[in-house]
DNA sequence: TTAATTAATGAAATAAAATTTCATTTTTTC
DNA sequence: GAAAAAATGAAATTTTATTTCATTAATTAA
């Protein structure tokens, strides 16, 4: 909890001396985390049991207490909110703003994650006969970026954006294969249509999507990844990088659980690609 | 700064004795903010100032100083690049991790980047005839993400993953075409030909990588995205969101270049999306 | 309104924590 | 292997924070 929030919300309960020092840190918290007791009693023109009372009604244990949990609160990247791009930004702005609701976004996402899912879709990955990744517009590209990422593994794997070849693929499948359907909004009539066909032929379905959506309900697991899109521009922004985010945690569980000597494996199919590359000069 | 990170970074400098300290520091850091410095000397088996001393070789005031500094890199939220999958993390564990150093290149790459050259790069794509995004492997996903997002513009683009059509298209391309190329390392051969030959024939060649690379070389406008990208598990990982993230800039940037009644069309290709999915009940 | 009660406040004392000084030990250099 | 330099910790000192307790201000009940 951000303790400057917090001061400003408990400014009512405090006395006439100890409002005088919130005061104080509301006003340049950056010059409080440097200062002693005694220097902000001054600063407050209160004495330093006063400062001392403040802190212990804010639940510190004291005044260093205290200061480490200001630090906290104003440790850069804290505040990582949802700015909205407004039309007179500069490119600095919504730069600025448009990473900064990334960040805000991967980290409501992780907050969404469930670890026991997690655990149970690498189990089901690490012995699945084949994996097919699905997704449509903007999950397409998850999907093409999980096959990217699971070829490297040397399992059978394959990718589709296209409606047709998606249902084929899942009136194919059979018992042992997995199959991870990717939709953000989960309400993709012909990618529900084909989680459930799918489960009829006895793959194993793992959503990537919202909880409670229609898709959610015609999957084996649901990874949910909640993220509040900013469509003020109608475009799919945070939720796919969230979606990538999950895959990389997939694929790294994928490597874990499969040991170290696979993870060699890892090195060589990297190590093909050199001839490919200029050489590096350092 | 994150302090962990320089810790880690000056532990050849430190000495015996101040490295126990660094060691203690490192294997329970959200103990140390809560510790006196009598307590920190006695769990490292050192004395009192030698902690001291340890505080003021990571040019910190002193250990009250150092304290804080340290509770800010721990702050929620905070970078903390350096935290890299360990062989026994559990799900929870690596998901953390994974989602923190996805923030921590984020808020990197963000630093990397040049308002002017995002500028100008929006400039040249406003002004474009045809747009072409190319890309090989993991930045093949990002190159498809940005047709998906252009497409919606209703502006000629395309995008190839494949090298002779990249040649072909480049061969073909003019004055007033715009080419993105992007690649993390910039070293691909292919592409790098790719580019030069884009320019030869009078295209806008736009590179999204990182500076000093043979890529860089041959563009006209470089997006440099720089990321640590974590190499232990061989894949790319945090360089293509970041690059995704850039991205949702450039198409942000276009659609405010464009205007308010731009936006509304946006809108219309979104709601054409509508009859394709199942309504939402709330 | 006023006396009684309760809460708030700060001066001074105490306690805790951090820093400095300096002698001793260890390491390095020649 | 001796001299010089660097590292280290014990003890003293200084700084900082906390507690105690007397005083003052505010609130309540008659």
């Amino acid at each position: 909890m951000n303790i400057l929030e917090k001061i400003t919300n408990e400014l009512d309960m405090l006395s006439k001396s100890e409002r005088k020092v919130a005061e104080v840190i509301l006003a340049s918290p950056n010059t409080v985390i440097h200062s002693s007791i005694a220097a902000l009693a001054k600063q407050a023109n209160i004495s330093e049991p006063t400062v001392n009372r403040f802190c212990r009604r804010l639940d510190t244990k004291g005044y260093p207490d205290f200061k480490l949990h200001l630090a906290q609160s104003l440790a850069n990247g804290t505040p990582y909110v949802n700015r909205h791009v407004d039309e007179n930004d500069s490119a600095d702005e919504y730069t600025a703003k448009i990473f900064e609701s990334t960040m805000a976004s991967l980290e409501l996402a992780r907050k969404s994650l469930n670890a026991n899912d997690i655990n149970r879709s690498v189990d089901v990955l690490t012995q699945a006969n084949k994996i097919s990744f699905f997704g449509l517009g903007a999950s397409a590209i998850v999907a093409h970026d999980a096959q990217n990422k699971f070829f490297r593994f040397n399992v059978p794997v394959v990718y589709f954006d296209d409606i047709l070849m998606q249902r084929m693929s899942a009136i194919n499948s059979r018992q042992g294969d997995v199959v991870v359907v990717i939709s953000h909004t989960g309400r993709t009539k012909s990618l529900v249509e084909v989680a459930s066909l799918a489960r009829e032929n006895d793959a194993t379905v793992i959503g990537i999507t919202s909880m409670g959506t229609p898709l959610s309900k015609e999957c084996s697991i649901i990874l949910s990844v909640d993220v509040t899109e900013d469509t003020d521009l109608y475009m799919p922004m945070s939720s796919r990088i969230a979606q990538l985010a999950l895959i990389d945690v997939l694929a790294t569980g994928f490597t874990l659980r499969r040991g170290s000597k696979f993870r060699d494996n890892l090195k060589k199919v990297k190590d093909s690609l050199r001839s490919s590359r200029f050489d590096r000069k350092d």
